[in-house]
DNA sequence: TATATTTTTTGAACATTGTTCAATTTATTG
DNA sequence: CAATAAATTGAACAATGTTCAAAAAATATA
């Protein structure tokens, strides 16, 4: 019916944020609906639609505060220049933050938008700053090569990684050696690096 | 109302299975409705859940379908006992594939079951046999390792693909630098090679 | 052949979705 | 204090997956 003043519109927003989030961890990103966000803040689904232009920019504002929070942690850890070290590092910080967050990681690798959903520009922005922490550990790798190679490589191995995120949570492909994915992304980083090291080194001579 | 005798129960399957398929390569599989499947083959919506236990079933049949279609590709390839070049040839078998099969691939990769739903043995049989051909492919590579480096090696491989095609289609993660799949794939399974091949000739020395 | 039984097929129904919007109520402004 | 602006609602709509009693046709049985 009517207008209320218990919460400033930042206020709301950050009150359906925080329960939409609440709701991908406990139960599930199928669980994220406008009626269960609107519950959980006490309000009405209508009220949602003031707040986000629909339900896929919820997700996508939910998916954002999940970058901004891996990159707070990765922000934390200090580098040393020694690649292997360093993306070693990086790894158990993401591992870490899968493990912790599997809910949200979940969501942000596999709910899929709808049709006519363009990425925003902030998002593609905050994967951006991401990317550069990795890039930043994988520098002396491609020392010699142009940034071009730098920026490509760490593309690379950063989809690799999700890839073997996603299909180990979905289970939908049985990687059947029960191999937990701890190892599995150890196995693909160290030996991406070593194959970019090694071919780099036949190069030189 | 009735009961009609247009067709026998298989070929209503596979009359199904076909308009679903076609649904997909041409609407995405977000138009893959129950609704949308029964007015292709002139049924009704009750009709389908005759032929599949529900929605999740008959996305399972097609992408099982889908993978036997790509096995039948990789099938057609002759191996020579050269790592690289034999897995070059099965990764342009697969590129090809999900280029040619951008919709159905999508789906296997991107669509989400819903909970309580478990992937079927049978399925996962597909998954082995598909997965059996990379192995064969890159057995030469872990020849003095044990069997058990082969299949973790393959399943590494494989699920760090399909984070790159996933990745690539989602446009989920501007991947910015513009760089095609073919390459981003080329470069991971290059880059993978090689760093095995390094690691493995400097365990010997 | 006539009757009974089994098997298919339907389409209306239900619960849930996302989303919209006129109406209403409160805050703010003049 | 009146007028304007803003926000909140909840009922409504269309579309979804899914179920199931009814109906009809095929098949089996007598």
């Amino acid at each position: 019916m009517a207008r209320r003043s218990d919460h400033s519109r930042e206020e709301l927003h950050e009150l359906a944020m925080r329960a939409a989030r609440e709701i991908v961890e406990t139960d599930g990103y199928r669980a994220l609906t406008a009626r269960n966000v609107a519950d959980a803040i006490g309000y009405s689904p209508g009220t949602l639609y003031n707040l986000f232009a629909n339900l896929d920019d919820m997700v996508m504002r939910v998916n954002g505060r999940t970058l901004d929070d891996l990159h707070d942690r990765f922000a934390e850890v200090t580098t040393t220049g020694d690649v292997d070290r360093d993306i070693g590092t990086l790894l158990d910080c993401y591992l870490g933050f899968i493990d912790e967050h599997a809910g949200l990681w979940h969501m942000l690798l596999n709910y899929s938008l709808s049709e006519g959903y363009k990425v925003p520009d902030w998002y593609d922005r905050k994967v951006q700053r991401l990317l550069g922490v990795v890039e930043a550990a994988l520098a002396p790798l491609f020392g010699q090569s142009g940034a071009h190679d730098l920026a490509n490589g760490t593309r690379v191995l950063w989809a690799s990684l999700h890839g073997i995120s996603a299909l180990s949570e979905a289970g939908k492909l049985n990687l059947v050696t029960g191999q937990p994915v701890r190892e599995m992304a150890r196995s693909l980083v160290i030996n991406f690096i070593a194959g970019v090291r090694a071919r780099s080194a036949e190069r030189q001579s």
